[in-house]
DNA sequence: GAGCGCCGTCGAAGCGCTTCGACGGGGGAA
DNA sequence: TTCCCCCGTCGAAGCGCTTCGACGGCGCTC
């Protein structure tokens, strides 16, 4: 193995002006700097991970915590991950995977062994346990999703607020008056699960100041379920010409639901969706949609991180404004 | 920050006697292990990740390649992920995250800095490029999935022929004697990817041996394009009565075109596929099928990392042996 | 009863890097 | 011309842990 001090014998210089012209925390000249480099280049030269990790007390890793919970879309998952590793590099720093398994202990063990130097945890629910704990630890954390008191914690995500009131407007603005929403399973609000929480709201709330009649239907993520939540929906609401779906699994099925009770999306009944683009694109009729920004949210999230690591504070809430799609599925009230 | 010199003092000891009722590398009398471990709970002692691999040039990390490129069904990479983290745990080891966009020199960076003991390589080509390095590298690696020429590497996979030819044998058993196989995309082919190859060559072999005529069709991930697959293999082999489908966004549509074609599953045209139990089971007919056995992959490939690292040697390829689900979508020949 | 060997423990020497204080020399200010 | 300061570099001291050789003391053998 090559180390520090065959490059700086080989360069001339002492091992720690190669540490300097490597981290340029101290001026080298311009000269010395590429003699220096020269050298490692010629020499294969890679600083050891542990070495640099015990002397700086900095590991350059991050660790990401992900959900393995039912109901949450893999997918989605998936594209924080590699969207947080792909940020992490830019910024020079690797990223250690945890499952939500581990729990407490998992994180307490990676920050307390200095193993990383910083936390990304997804999925957070509204009163998560792991709270305390990442107020606690002496690394920065940032959390994906909020939670009911988020004080003295970094937060991002989607305005999922912003998005339910985004598709309410946008069928309002389509002339629609009377509209359901078709949420997650009822278990997601059980567990308090803020996003479902803030769709609801914002739909409720941009339904009231449209003037719009509006009602909202928790269901089970499979398709016997999306039927039964049609049809109810349709007895309680027979002017109904609106629909917002927030559950990915239903989103199909319910449109298959809805045509079979007679209505046509969009001749009779405009629906719009908050659900990965992929989704919203491929269904039989393409689903105008507001897509959770995974990527924006998992870059955004390193971002904060490597902020807090430099010690720039940052806001405790980042929240990423909806962007809606319109394709096929939503059309002017008749 | 607790060490391991203040754990020592604690307990009435010297450092190295902590470190060896720790690590269990020397004989350490019961009464005093317990007083180290009663010390180390007491002051919450962890100890220090880097100065660990520094000291003992090991890191206890292993590092995880992850595919990016589409066609891959990403639900299955995260399982695989899980099961790698989960096994690694266990084994007291954690898991860096690396996507394939770093290429050759990601992994060289992570291995030649220490960063990780060994590697797991996922969605390898037949010809990949990684592999001279792989050999090369002075850390352990296992590959899932097998190029053209595995010497000097380590190997893991389901048996892609062997679930090939047992979708036939399934086929034959019920009696049907004209088979055709429903492939992944031509790039799949044409990118020399080895397991879909392995599944003609299994499919191909199994027909002959049964005395089967049978044809093979690529198929683009698209509803347009199983339609005009269906559409085809009918007019070519229009006494067909049993498909094998080895392309999960088709499997669905596929068994909807040819029902629109006239032809009924189970009934006309019993349908057997490889693809996710998940997928399998959800589709409208339940279909008979092959899966992908991720998490036994996953936690097989750390088994191995560490039968390696531990000095054991190991074979060169492990072929998981494929296991069929009977379900509703095939039936013996009317 | 003397000697041998083994068990359990200790001390010290690193592992490879960063960082801090120090220092020589050159340029600018007075 | 002298003094000061700053730029660029060096040397040495750790960072916290593992591991190797050494060494007492006990039990056993002969």
């Amino acid at each position: 193995m090559v180390k520090i001090t065959d490059v700086a014998r080989h360069a001339g210089v002492s091992p720690s002006t190669v540490s300097y012209a490597l981290s340029g925390k101290r001026p080298i000249s311009e000269e010395t700097r590429q003699r220096v480099e020269e050298s490692i280049r010629e020499l294969g030269y890679r600083p050891h991970a542990g070495a640099r990790a015990l002397a700086s007390s900095r590991s350059n890793v991050l660790a990401l915590v992900v959900p393995l919970r039912t109901g949450i879309h893999v997918p989605v998952v998936m594209q924080f991950a590699v969207s947080v590793v792909t940020a992490a590099r830019r910024h020079d720093h690797d990223v250690l995977l945890l499952t939500q398994e581990e729990g407490e202990e998992g994180l307490r063990r990676v920050a307390d062994t200095a193993l990383v130097d910083a936390l990304i945890v997804m999925d957070v629910q509204l009163h998560d346990g792991r709270l305390p704990l990442l107020r606690a630890l002496d690394r920065p954390s940032v959390l994906i999703g909020f939670p009911a008191e988020p004080a003295g914690l970094t937060c991002i995500d989607l305005d999922f607020k912003a998005a339910g009131e985004l598709c309410v407007e946008h069928l309002a603005g389509l002339g629609h008056r009377v509209i359901g929403l078709v949420g997650s399973p009822p278990e997601v609000y059980v567990r308090e699960t803020g996003f479902a929480q803030r769709v609801v709201q914002g739909f409720t709330a941009a339904a009231h100041r449209n003037g719009i009649a509006s009602s909202v239907h928790p269901c089970e993520a499979d398709p016997a379920a999306a039927r039964q939540v049609a049809e109810r929906l349709l007895r309680e609401r027979p002017a109904l010409t609106g629909v917002v779906v927030h559950n990915e699994p239903v989103l199909e099925p319910l449109i298959d639901a809805f045509e079979a009770l007679g209505l046509r999306v969009p001749g009779d009944l405009s629906v719009t969706a908050i659900c990965p683009d992929e989704l919203a694109a491929r269904v039989r009729v393409p689903v105008t949609s507001i897509a959770i920004p995974a990527a924006e949210v998992g870059a955004g999230s390193v971002e904060l991180l490597m902020k807090k690591l430099g010690g720039t504070p940052v806001p405790q809430a980042t929240l990423l404004p909806p962007r809606l799609t319109v394709r096929a599925s939503t059309r002017p009230r008749p």
